[in-house]
DNA sequence: GTTCCTGCAAATAATTTGCATACCT
DNA sequence: AGGTATGCAAATTATTTGCAGGAAC
């Protein structure tokens, strides 16, 4: 795994920042799926003053660099995700402990070229997001 | 095709009324994806009055009943499409013109079993959205 | 007649922006 | 020093809610 977070941020142009440091050290340690606001909760904890703006604005610059990845979520709210995985790939996510998998498989990969041709029209990017209950959640739930 | 509007407004329990037969029909007839200020500025066309809200009402009450489909949407704003296939159903979704083709293959399916017993876990459910350039927008752009 | 629907105005809440100050390199 | 980052307060904007009057069954 790697965790030189100074060299990461100097590559996108950003300058490295405790804050900037701080966010990718929290989100890179959770294999869940989080909102600003609980960045932002963590933050706090670590900086007497941080606001949320400013983490608002570090996750976008972060997930525009591709460091992190926006989560797509029926609620329609903003939702990050650091992926350890760097090459193409999808999520398992537990709909009740957030708790996301990175998937090795892409199903649309393998079709992508024939249904181009057969269809004629150009995939330029696609989502696969399965939502189900994790192993360690079924002992108790649905 | 069923058009029988009425009927299917009586399935769920909600009352025919003109507004909410007048959104099932302008929902049915567009192939793309429509935002509540687009409905409701078709249904300003067909109403002296008609707010805002009843769009956003009616068109959840919808969606609640299946009969639209949400649609997700990394701008993170509502958006809805009436699809035509009653039947688990995936699609594709052309950035220029909006325009969405209901896809008959589901990837997920014929592995859902053995993702399962693999990994310990239960799927509930799953998006697959492919995001292009359909063959129409092709001759013009990108 | 009763229950559900709708318009209007107002509330909510997430996200963004402006700008003056502080910090990285 | 020079440009970037940040805090704070305020703006923006999509969506939701309350409630009184009106319409469907």
């Amino acid at each position: 795994m790697d965790t030189n977070y100074f060299q990461t941020l100097k590559e996108l142009n950003l300058k490295a920042t405790p804050k900037r440091l701080a966010i990718l050290e929290i989100m890179a340690l959770k294999p869940v799926y989080v909102s600003p606001e609980d960045v932002w909760q963590e933050m706090r904890m670590r900086f007497k003053t941080i606001g949320l703006p400013t983490v608002y604005r570090n996750l976008d610059e972060l997930a525009s660099g591709g460091v992190i990845t926006k989560i797509i979520n029926p609620d329609r709210q903003l939702y990050y995700f650091f992926c350890q995985k760097k090459h193409h790939h999808h999520h398992f996510i537990c709909v009740f402990c957030h708790r996301i998998e990175e998937l090795d498989f892409c199903a649309i990969r393998e079709m992508e070229t024939e249904f181009e041709r057969k269809t004629g029209s150009k995939i330029l990017s696609h989502i696969i997001q399965i939502n189900g209950c994790c192993k360690k959640c079924r002992k108790g739930n649905p």
